[in-house]
RNA sequence: GGCGCCAUCGUCUAGUGGUUAGGACACCAGGUUUUCAUCCUGGUAACAGGGGUCCGAUUCCCCUUGGCGCUACCA
């Protein structure tokens, strides 16, 4: 098999955090397109090499919020409560997280359940030469940093160990059990150059690469290694990833070139970006994939905004909202772009809104219904408005102004509680109570007119403006003002139908007394 | 500081060696509407600067500037 008839294999390999940044996510979605696009296999590898910061249930969380969103893997863990039955035979139990199961030939995918194999890799690099042991100590390196940007030179390891000491000499500290890392000997004042798929060529001076850590003092690779050694082992022809990465590609291809292994392409994503154009952080604003599927942005939404961040499809497209499928369908590595991209919540506002616009009256429901039990003014809204039917008549006329669930009934409150207003309020520009009180006496016998089981939005419109003639605002806004009690609401006619006949005839009765 | 990456409206972007530099969001104005929103119409708004190459550069090259990233026994 040549290279370019090899089979694609790409992966997603965070650092659980217990969240799923959306830069994160935008990698594992361009993954997913791009393994999608070429029919290729997309796996997920968990890199929780460093102990200190291991969460409790944050590479569960991980699986989850991918597995919410729609990006599905063919290989590494998976949640028990996500794998189906006729899968049982193809399953290995996961050491390190229960409460999930592995599935895949290349495995285990988390690293903390590799260490063994990175061990015997980077021995061998020092067998052959290319890496050493060092036994220095972090109080003489942060020292020896200091010193080198005082002189304003790049901070790097100064080879102490290679340099003093003796094979006898190491091999009696590592008899006495002397913490010591491995580093690579990266040699000096050569060239090395790769072909990014999205950057062109790239080339660095490894003159002004450290000699990097490889295997940590607690017996734990860095993730230089880590992910050098599974790529190669699990047959990844493709590193997808963020350009954050960059700067440590030489050194991953100083590894592959040093254990004689096939480099694999790479591809590094644009950053998203804060308003300010720095990295997006969580201290400018919400960053995770769960923060924003709690305030009620529809998962397609955000996957949608997400992937036009950094990607276009070029050749004069003007379509804004795409499917997973379409996404799928277009996707191209080659049209990613260089440049970050600046998450723009109004945007991301825009397509939502767009997308709710879409949905079904039981979607819509669906999705809304655990942002109306969060409410106050739900909670204490009576049981007759808190039914599915009363529910979906407030979602059918409030979806083609909201932007996100969280707003749901946050400007339609009289849908659900009592209100409260001026008497004055009722009256239309320069109308006299009596012109009022007749407006709402027309309204009020009208809407009577018709039976409740025929109280449908467009009768109660038809009627109405029957007899409302060319004096629409004279019988609309207090009509409108009797049922709502607000500046502004939906139509009166939306309102009244929401409310039922009989609310919006006491309503009217009301507003009929007030006056 | 060193190394690297990047550069079209405020934002996301299309685009070409010759275009009135296009679209979307946002913003502004007008229309529809009983109000608000939706919706419709229109508008403001960009090729960072300087050198080249070329008959001609926003487009190709170089420099400057600016932004960002990396510079750990984090990933």
């Amino acid at each position: 098999m040549t290279e370019s008839e090899k089979k694609v294999r790409v992966r997603f390999a965070p650092s659980p955090t217990g969240y799923m940044h959306v830069g994160n996510f935008r990698t594992a979605l361009y993954n997913y397109l791009f393994a999608k696009k070429t029919s290729g296999d997309f796996l997920i590898r968990i890199e929780d090499t460093d102990q200190t910061r291991f969460v409790n249930g944050a590479a569960e969380q991980l699986l989850q919020s991918m597995n919410e969103m729609g990006i599905i893997w063919s290989e590494g863990n998976y949640l028990k409560s996500q794998v189906k039955d006729s899968e049982s035979q193809k399953l290995v139990e996961s050491k390190t997280y229960p409460n999930t199961v592995e599935i895949g030939e290349f495995g285990p995918y988390a690293q903390s359940e590799r260490t063994e194999i990175y061990k015997k890799y980077a021995q061998q690099l020092v067998n052959d030469g290319h890496a050493y042991y060092c036994f220095c100590e972090p109080a003489r390196l942060n020292e020896m940093r200091e010193n080198q940007q005082k002189e304003k030179r790049a901070p790097m390891y100064d080879r102490y160990c290679l340099a003093n000491l003796s094979p006898d000499q190491i091999n009696q500290k590592l008899k006495e059990k002397c913490p010591a890392t491995i580093r690579l000997k990266v040699p000096k004042d050569e060239i090395v150059e790769f072909d990014d798929m999205i950057r062109g060529k790239v080339s660095f001076n490894t003159s002004n690469i450290d000699d990097q850590v490889l295997l940590k003092s607690d017996g734990f690779p860095t993730y230089h290694l880590a992910n050098v050694v599974d790529d190669h082992l699990m047959q990844i022809t493709h590193v997808i990833r963020g350009e954050d990465w960059l700067p440590s590609t030489p050194k991953h291809i100083l590894l592959y070139r040093a254990f004689g292994w096939e480099i694999p392409v790479f591809a590094h994503l644009p950053l998203l970006l804060n308003p300010d154009r720095s990295k997006l952080s969580k201290r400018q604003g919400d960053v995770a994939v769960e923060d924003y599927l709690a305030k009620g942005y529809l998962k397609e939404a955000i996957l949608n905004f997400v992937a036009m961040l950094g990607w276009n499809p070029g050749e004069g497209s003007v379509q804004e909202i795409f499917s997973m499928e379409e996404l799928i369908e277009k996707f191209e590595l080659e049209k990613v772009h260089k440049a970050g991209a600046v998450f723009d919540i109004k945007k991301l506002d825009w397509i939502n809104g767009q997308y709710i616009k879409k949905l079904s009256a039981d979607d819509l429901l669906e999705n809304a219904l655990p942002f109306f039990t969060e409410k106050d003014f739900f909670a204490k809204a009576s049981d007759e408005k808190k039914t599915d039917d009363y529910l979906k008549r407030v979602l059918t006329v409030e979806k083609e102004r909201l932007a996100k669930f969280t707003d749901v009934g946050e400007e339609n409150k009289f849908f659900f509680q009592d209100i409260s207003y001026e008497k004055e309020m009722l009256h239309w520009k320069t109308n006299t109570s009596e012109e009022t009180i007749a407006s709402l006496n027309t309204a009020q016998t009208v809407l009577d007119e018709i039976p409740e089981n025929d109280w449908m939005l467009a009768k109660i419109e038809e009627k109405l403006l029957a007899v409302a003639g060319d004096k629409r605002g004279d019988l609309l806004w207090p009509l409108r003002m009797a049922l709502t009690g607000a500046q502004k609401s939906p139509s009166p006619f939306e309102c009244a139908w929401v409310l039922g006949k009989i609310e919006t005839l006491k309503r009217i009765a009301e507003a009929i007394k007030k006056l």
